[in-house]
DNA sequence: GTCTATAGAGGGATAGAC
DNA sequence: GTCTATCCCTCTATAGAC
């Protein structure tokens, strides 16, 4: 059965809030963005914004749980990295050039979830824990490659993922606003990842 | 000539409501703070916030101007590190060590900087540029070293000093908060530490 | 130097008409 | 589904008494 017109329109205006909200939370912060901002922003009355998400808390976490797909991406890449044929440096490019794209692409919704986790302790574990999952799914990919003899034998891997991964997030809290973005970007995970073959090799 | 006892008194005011507005800013972000809490967390009524600073922009701006030391305090470092007869390893050691020493002792102004700076783009480019000139100065000693043929020709020295200092501002944002800091941090500058002489040796 | 009192704006949230 | 109207609260900021 298909949608009422009137559902579809529901929801048409639910997802144009949730864009609007999140963006306007992403550029100014969640407690300087008025609900009257944003039905502003979305050519809508201020009550509107009530009437689809009760309080300005429940449109926040609307937004979180419809817009959060950037941990679930950056640890897909890590699955396809787990079982790569390709030498060590192709991979760490891949890996490291993913996870730019990602960010970027889900930019507002990392500034955000940034932003909260600096003042808010829930959100802070969370995002900790989200980037702590990344790292120790890298430091198991090393590890794979230490014992197939293509990493040497003393390094400390759990740093080295963290080593690989954080500068990766801080180029993009950086540079994210750029004018050259993408040529910068190109130019740091080549040196990046050359450095870290060289680190890690035998 | 010795200051009025009105005069002492006043600057102590002063001072209490610095350290206590710089406290909540850090804690729970300068928009989410009254300045009824600042008031009321310093034993005095609200209105006299506004006899010290006119604004509460003007105390977020005192707030900056007089606990601002971090930036100065990692540049330091890299100055003494400049002249250093050390083995790189050790340089870096110190180094590291020192960073995270300065971020964490300045912990609140850190913590408040890096909000400010995700949705204000005055302090975005403040906080960049400190960045950039602390990585600009590690890239300077490195290139010394590869002069004094301690490091390898190839490598890219700017990327590498991203490389070496941008982890350890991650690992403070990360960890700061964990009881056991003291330990983390002295085994992450360890092996993020041994990691780097190892990428940068010839 | 500190307080009380209050102005004035803007915030989140609700009720009910259309 | 959307709007108008409105309530009540909290916030920044000012004025003037003590």
């Amino acid at each position: 059965m298909a949608q009422s017109k009137r559902q579809q329109q529901a929801d048409a205006r639910r997802e144009q809030l949730l864009d609007v909200a999140l963006d306007l939370f992403a550029t100014q912060g969640f407690d300087a963005t008025s609900t009257q901002q944003i039905a502003t922003a979305a050519g809508v009355t201020q009550g509107l914004v009530f009437h689809y998400f009760g309080s300005k808390e429940g449109l926040l976490s609307a937004v979180l749980s419809t817009r959060h797909s950037f941990a679930s991406g950056m640890a897909d890449l890590l699955t396809e990295a787990e079982t790569s044929p390709m030498p060590l440096e192709e991979v760490l490019r891949t890996l490291c050039a993913g996870w730019l794209d990602t960010l970027r692409r889900e930019r507002s919704v990392t500034l955000l979830l940034a932003g909260l986790a600096l003042t808010n302790p829930a959100f802070g574990t969370q995002l900790n824990e989200a980037i702590a999952a990344t790292q120790k799914m890298l430091a198991a990919v090393l590890e794979r490659r230490r014992d197939a003899g293509e990493v040497s034998e003393g390094a400390d891997l759990g740093i080295a993922a963290h080593d690989i991964l954080t500068p990766v997030i801080m180029f993009f809290l950086l540079h994210h606003a750029s004018p050259h973005w993408q040529a910068e970007a190109m130019g740091f995970v080549d040196s990046h990842c050359i450095l870290w073959r060289r680190a890690l090799a035998r």
